[in-house]
DNA sequence: CGTCAATTTGAGTCCAATCAACTCCCGTGG
DNA sequence: CCACGGGAGTTGATTGGACTCAAATTGACG
């Protein structure tokens, strides 16, 4: 998953299956802290998440890494490339996990339905690593953790109905990894949101958005956005 | 094309048609200027470039603007998302260009071979921004644009043998869009690396690189790499 | 309750952005 | 042919936001 405000295409995440009439048979289960695979692996299966969360990371050679997305139920993680998966992939929380065999997507005894929606599925991570393309290169700190928090309660929402609410799985680094900033000015972004009174950090897990519309306000570089009117939470909650 | 050092799957690059007989046969030209298509336009072609060079671009709406790809020959532009674009896709440079109706890679009609081709550049594109992430998350400006010349010149040489020599089409800000940054620390940053004798600018368009190791190692982030045993005063004295 | 890692907060620094001036390059027209 | 104009690029001075280093706090777990 890629934290991006016009993340619409994401809705249309579905069962690589959709199709049959199963619902999906053979998924398994992986525990937190394990690996599915490392940058480097030749590729023998792609995945697609049922439950739970997954993180994708890449290193450079001293050290520094970034976190090329989250894999949250729905998305699609280890396309590969030349027959080999170019990011690390690990299990943030227990996660049941849909297995493809990469032998059902090639080759003549390939089933063309899964290829065709396997491409469809590259095509909206491509549009999706755009959008996050833009806030690396150009967002500031404020707007990056806004973005993520935006978009991970839409996320949320899309499955438990409108909650306001966020669930951080992964670690104050990863996200800072994610967003291209330190743990330190993650920390100090949502503690100056909490004190503006846009969020509530109820744990260092669950975040509450007490202004959805500062925050998306924020989110797109509107600075000083609480409380413009009115909070219309319904609007809001409608709208992501 | 993303600008990341590990990009030899941009080896692969080929003719979509590769395996048929006729060498492109309908490859239009492009005007240096003109708009292939804009955000949010319906897709009815994808291009592949055959010649000349593309810039993606997205726009935030205070007209922050991101450079996603610069479109180099062999590079697939315009893979749809829902049935959009989603980026902006202008010639920079005077372009043949190679146009598939999507209708030849949808439907039952659809030629699953070039179903099968289309997969695997969007695969690659992939991989490739993924290698981009990184550079836009993690790395410094000097970083960023010694990895940009590094991958400039390699894909040159490609085609025209290892001159060691870089053409830039497009513009300083097009670079610093691409990169994060700003037009003056491009520009900076340029100078610095002229200055250091690890590159001569020719004219704005042509960068000369000196010492290609010296500038793969600061796209690495190793600093101080000039001149690791002694300095070539001739290629300097040439380039200046 | 104690330990240790993760997180938060604080103080100071630095890199890249900003603002501003200047140069260079070209094309245009007197 | 040269003066002029204007945009792109470069360079300089200053600012500011995020990083770094360091300390305090929280929280998870035995």
């Amino acid at each position: 998953m890629y934290v991006t405000i016009s993340s619409e295409q994401a809705n249309n995440a579905r069962p690589l299956r959709s199709a049959s009439k199963q619902p999906t048979p053979i998924a398994k289960a992986f525990k937190a802290g394990a690996n599915l695979y490392f940058e480097g692996d030749r590729v023998e299966r792609i995945y697609q998440v049922c439950s739970g969360v997954l993180r994708l990371t890449r290193l450079l050679e001293d050290g520094r890494r970034q976190v090329i997305a989250f894999g949250f139920p729905g998305d699609i993680v280890g396309f590969p490339c030349d027959g080999r998966y170019h990011t690390d992939c690990d299990v943030l929380t227990e996660a049941r996990l849909q297995a493809y065999h990469l032998s059902a997507l090639e080759g003549e005894s390939g089933n063309p339905e899964l290829h065709k929606e396997l491409l469809q599925a590259a095509l909206r991570e491509i549009s999706a690593m755009q959008d996050h393309f833009m806030m690396l290169g150009r967002k500031s700190a404020i707007e990056k953790v806004a973005s993520f928090l935006c978009v991970l309660t839409e996320r949320m929402s899309r499955d438990t109905g409108p909650r306001n609410q966020a669930f951080l799985p992964m670690s104050r680094s990863d996200i800072a990894d994610f967003l291209g900033l330190t743990t330190e000015t993650v920390s100090r972004t949502l503690s100056q949101l909490r004190k503006r009174g846009i969020i509530a950090i109820n744990n260092i897990h669950t975040i509450m958005v007490l202004q959805p519309q500062a925050l998306f306000g924020l989110s797109q570089g509107h600075e000083g956005m609480d409380c413009p009117t009115k909070p219309d939470l319904h609007g809001l909650a409608r709208a992501c």
